[in-house]
DNA sequence: GAAGCAAAATTAAACGTTTAACATCAAAGT
DNA sequence: ACTTTGATGTTAAACGTTTAATTTTGCTTC
């Protein structure tokens, strides 16, 4: 296609003038401006970033690296931060790891190569030495949803402790004493978070959780109906009158359990959620449940990530962004 | 950071010979190369892609337009069509259009000027006035989802018709006779072909629908829901007593209005929707549906995409990808 | 021992920009 | 009249690769 000299030899003017009229970095004789508007609308002219960027050492391209974008919050995420890149003329590179270092890694080496100006990540690995190679190049990025211990970055997180705390607050304040908890993999710091917040409002309320009342999930549907399936054949006096689930699809898995076993809900066993997933409000009954900003999270990372790539050595933030317990029918 | 020069210079080689180490271009010495990839591995050397790109002309990356890719069904697409790039070590930009062909036209312009190999595109306009751009200009690209009138090129569609048909077939076989349609934005084809397979249906069974069981919706709940309270409120001799709505969402709206109304699904209404999204199994009772393979979706996509840029003009293909009716509880 | 030849390495010209450095020229200052 | 100056242009060197064309090197062969 057209290129700059193509341009200039229709204006008939030098490479860089055109440059400098499309850039609008140096003045220049409004006779001669006009004729490179001319040649660049006559042959639809478009400007190759990849030369560009060569050149600038700054390609304008981000890159995110999700475990799954397919997930609804990953996918919100990725949203948020699409929607920011494009509102500042970035394009996005979408990256899946599948939750594999391994994968992870390969990722980073293409945005790497594909010199992007800047990562936003949702990591694989609970350990920070995977992002090393990034800090050797110099490379802007930010951290994700998960916190990686001892790493001077930024990051963007939702409240989660705080959620744990609120879901199991509104169970106590329904009357609730035995509350029953279903984890996500122990690993992962949103799921940490969460449970922690759920024993500080159980020591609060002044009641040991029994061990039987914690069961470890995957953040998956299925997990969650075997979750609820071991609470409800405990003996009646151990029995949860409530659980609060990690995240919305395990709710939805114990849901059916609940169902199955004949139960109903809030009556019989109440239920909170987290995450808010858009179907949250369908399910019968509509799940009460504890809402994160996810696609503010995505717009944060990328605020972050700009920033950062203006000024390197701006001290690093860590972005907590609040959750909110959004209450229905199913407490 | 590292470049060829450097990696050359430690090697005690030119430039040219390092790339034709690295690219296998061409044969070189067994010390020669040794001395390479020593030179490689001490400087952690990494090829810059874009200066590949700029002097090959290939940047290996591909751009995705979708309305939206927070919506669960082409937030799959993507996954599907990301999947297939990193297979084929391409990169992917990811790009929301809202719906806006506007938008999506800005978009057009920024992957060009990023010199993408290649796009693939859910339109937002019906018109293909918007990609003629790209053929101007001779970039290969795919339509998937939609199908633009009259033009010819790659394009990957579920088979809608078939959905709509086997929905409807499938309610008449459950005895049905009354049967209701919740449709999308009828300009859509997606939408069209699902309504033309439940008439055809329809008219196969001798049942000529009456103009009141087909009502529009929007692809969202809430439209849902309100098609639904509608049906609820004909006069029983002419009330549906099941409904094909044209996805699973807009189903889900209808589940709402049908137990407000104290009746049950089943028994009362059947209800059919279209997508299968994940929780189409959970919510209560269980969503019949038909399964669009939308993952594969994406892959055929990216598939026919890298067959067109190696071979420009191979013959435009049309796979139509078959659905799969999946039958559960609200039928 | 010169000619011929294949193999292996190098040189240098692209690719399409940006931008520092330099050139031109008219108007202004002395 | 002769430098200064400022405004506007141009030239050419990067940016980091790839690759056609050329050179160098080391062997054969007669």
């Amino acid at each position: 296609m057209a290129t700059l000299r193509d341009v200039a030899r229709r204006a008939g003017v030098s490479i860089a003038t055109v440059s400098y009229v499309l850039n609008g970095t140096r003045p220049v004789s409004p006779e001669v401006e006009a004729r490179v508007w001319e040649a660049v609308a006559a042959l639809q002219y478009r400007p190759n970033r990849i030369a560009r960027g060569l050149r600038r050492k700054r390609t304008h391209v981000l890159g995110l690296i999700v475990p799954d974008s397919a997930n609804p919050f990953f996918a919100e995420i990725a949203r948020g931060l699409e929607d920011l890149s494009f509102a500042h003329d970035y394009s996005l590179i979408l990256c899946n790891s599948d939750g594999d270092p391994a994968k992870e890694q390969r990722y980073l080496g293409v945005l790497i190569e594909q010199q992007v100006d800047g990562i936003a990540l949702v990591s694989a690995s609970a350990t920070p030495a995977h992002l090393a190679i990034l800090q050797q190049r110099g490379i802007p990025f930010v951290v994700v949803d998960r916190e990686l211990s001892g790493l001077e970055v930024d990051c963007v997180l939702a409240d989660n402790f705080q959620g744990g705390y609120l879901a199991t607050r509104h169970l106590l304040e329904r009357g609730h004493r035995r509350i029953a908890c279903i984890t996500g993999p122990s690993d992962l710091t949103p799921s940490a978070d969460r449970v922690r917040g759920y024993k500080q409002a159980m020591a609060e309320a002044g009641i040991a959780p029994l061990a039987d009342w914690v069961r470890r999930g995957d953040f998956r549907a299925e997990s969650g109906y075997q979750a609820a399936r071991f609470f409800l054949q405990l003996p009646p006096s151990i029995r949860p009158t409530a659980i609060f689930a990690c995240n919305d699809l395990m709710a939805i898995g114990a849901m059916r359990a609940i169902g199955e076993a004949g139960l109903s809900i809030p009556e019989d066993i109440a239920l909170v959620g987290f995450d808010d997933i858009v179907l949250a409000a369908y399910v019968i009954p509509p799940l009460t449940t504890v809402a994160q900003p996810t696609y503010e999270m995505g717009r944060v990372a990328g605020e972050l990530l700009l920033r950062r790539i203006q000024d390197r050595n701006h001290p690093p933030a860590r972005h907590i962004l609040p959750v909110q317990l959004v209450v229905r029918r199913s407490t």
